[in-house]
DNA sequence: CTGTATAAACTGATGTATCAGTTTTGAAGA
DNA sequence: TCTTCAAAACTGATACATCAGTTTATACAG
């Protein structure tokens, strides 16, 4: 199906940064480079918009999501509601497997993390690695439930907010040494209400100070008022 | 936009039970229905698609979805995650004003259901009304945190949940006559913990029985392997 | 040089036609 | 009566053409 093949590609492009937030996207130029027709890429597009990711206004123009600092919080919100609840979920119903496995999770992201803090230890491709060990030690923690339904919305959520955020945290800041060892512990402890405001510091942590970088960045675009479009030069 | 128009009459006639779980749905036939192409419709339906309230297979057929038992669990699992939240902020930041319309609106919802569970107080009508008020109970202690992501995500679970169940739960059963106030009133009394421990309970109350009754009414369905069509009589 | 109006270029939205895959139908064979 | 299977009918997917609305470019007036 041509268009989950546009949408596949199009959704990578956009989370691997190649097409950052505001570029816009035209649906028979994408269409010339898939060597396909508009129709297709019209439907990726479309799904793309219900995941968030692109935004359109009608006959003016597409271009990939310039989240507001509301949803940005808003994703926060959300996240925390579900990220919480699956802590608690975990704490629950986790095996004596789940929880080995996710201890051992947590020890990988938090030496990449921490090397990742030392002198000379950065590089992007190095940063990039680390996010998607911390990434998939979170989706551990929501799959141990056996629930898709709160796995697929904590990883849409966290999608999002990666996407929007990760413009403004380009430079790293290092955390607590044993930050993701310490959540583990209390997770594997087994008790919910516990794991819960565990979780919830977590995802609460730094969690403002992100939100003022992003507002502080985004203090340019002034709504969607206006779709801009590239340059125009074909035929005169 | 007829493709908006076009979504918005099919989510109308499914949620409203006009197009019960599993009808089958033709582009062609819907399109020449409203009276516009199927190129409209087929985007209608891709977005429902999205929402969860459709499901289609290429070149096969679209129908009305139907939701399987892990689905309807896994969306009271999401639901629970999201309204605990939602209590725990109201918890937090409700201002007096919505404390008092929220106890207003409580004690409405419980006259509904408690007049709906007397002798000879039943009706399709009432029971539809009742349950909108119900609804609008739960969003709006969803709306005072004032988080629009939230508020939304709430609302498509509750409509995934409302959709899928509500054949099952043809025979209305009685609730505590209390049932709401009890609820309202410990999310007005400021203490975030209580009172997403009472929204917990609220949510998961009944929910094992209303899951058994799906799964008793769901066992014919055997998976999508194939998508029914209806008979065929043009042209012969 | 600056502001403004007008035309060109571009955009998404929609209609029509066609393709390839799936389901239904119904007749032929057991 | 029951099974088999091929053609008909129907489905969604896609290409192409066109329409109406938006943005960009440019000529022109100040």
């Amino acid at each position: 199906m041509l268009a989950a093949q546009a949408c596949e590609k199009l959704r990578s492009a956009i989370l691997e940064g190649r097409l950052p937030p505001g570029t816009p996207l035209s649906r028979r130029r994408l269409a010339e480079e898939m060597g396909m027709s508009a129709v297709p890429v019209g439907e990726a597009i479309r799904r793309l918009e219900g995941e968030g990711l692109v935004e359109s206004r009608p006959r003016a123009g597409t271009r990939v999501r310039i989240a507001t600092v509301d949803e940005v919080h808003g994703n926060y919100v959300l996240r925390e509601a579900l990220e919480t609840h699956s802590a608690r979920l975990f704490a629950e119903s986790a095996t004596a497997v789940d929880a080995a496995r996710l201890l051992t999770a947590a020890a990988k992201v938090d030496a990449s993390y921490n090397s990742l803090a030392m002198r000379r230890g950065y590089s992007p491709e190095r940063r990039a690695r680390t996010e998607r060990t911390h990434i998939a030690f979170h989706m551990r923690i929501a799959k141990a439930a056996g629930v898709p339904v709160l796995t697929n919305a904590i990883e849409r959520s966290r999608v999002l907010l990666f996407n929007w955020v990760f413009s403004a945290s380009s430079e790293f800041e290092p955390m607590p040494e044993r930050w993701h060892r310490d959540l583990a512990e209390i997770l594997v402890s087994g008790h919910p209400d516990e794991a819960a405001r565990a979780m919830r510091a977590h995802v609460q942590y730094r969690q403002e100070e992100v939100i003022a970088r992003f507002r502080a960045l985004a203090v340019e675009s002034s709504g969607p008022g206006r779709m801009t479009r590239g340059p125009q030069r074909n035929s005169r």
